[in-house]
DNA sequence: CGCCTGACAGACA
DNA sequence: ATGTCTGCCAGGC
């Protein structure tokens, strides 16, 4: 189970119209500090990781940062045909963050497990 | 293998 | 509010 893995997993756990942010992804995935990598490994997605929905990643402020590899407009294109409002300065958080509960978190996030519930 | 860069984020001045 | 520094790990060279 690589960080990589992970990183696609968690994106792929994103519902439709919601975004989260490259630091909640990397939270997830295990690494609270990788925000970086979580927008390297979007960035080397190929055909054989599946349909991984990356439009659906956003940095903390809301704002596209895909522009930078040329996928701004495609992204917000993507979003918006999900019905997320992204405007010429990103998008709302507020609105459009997507929170799962933290007992929905994977099973390799110790925050989930940080109760003292979890066995294995 | 080692080294450098990078779709970011949070802390600090 | 802005500019700088650091952490983190995947990829390209």
């Amino acid at each position: 189970m690589t960080f990589r893995e992970r990183v696609l997993e968690v994106v792929r756990s994103v519902p439709p119209g919601r975004v989260v942010t490259y630091g909640q992804v990397a939270t997830w995935a295990g690494s609270p500090r990788a925000a970086r990598q979580v927008g390297a490994v979007l960035f080397g997605l190929r055909e054989a990781d599946g349909e991984v929905p990356w439009q659906r990643v956003v940095n903390a402020s809301g704002g596209i940062s895909t522009y930078r590899v040329g996928a701004g407009e495609l992204q917000v294109a993507l979003l918006r045909a999900e019905g997320v409002e992204v405007g010429p300065d990103g998008l709302d958080l507020a609105c459009w963050r997507w929170d799962p509960p933290a007992s929905q978190w994977p099973w390799w996030v110790p925050a989930a497990g940080a109760e003292g519930a979890e066995g294995s």
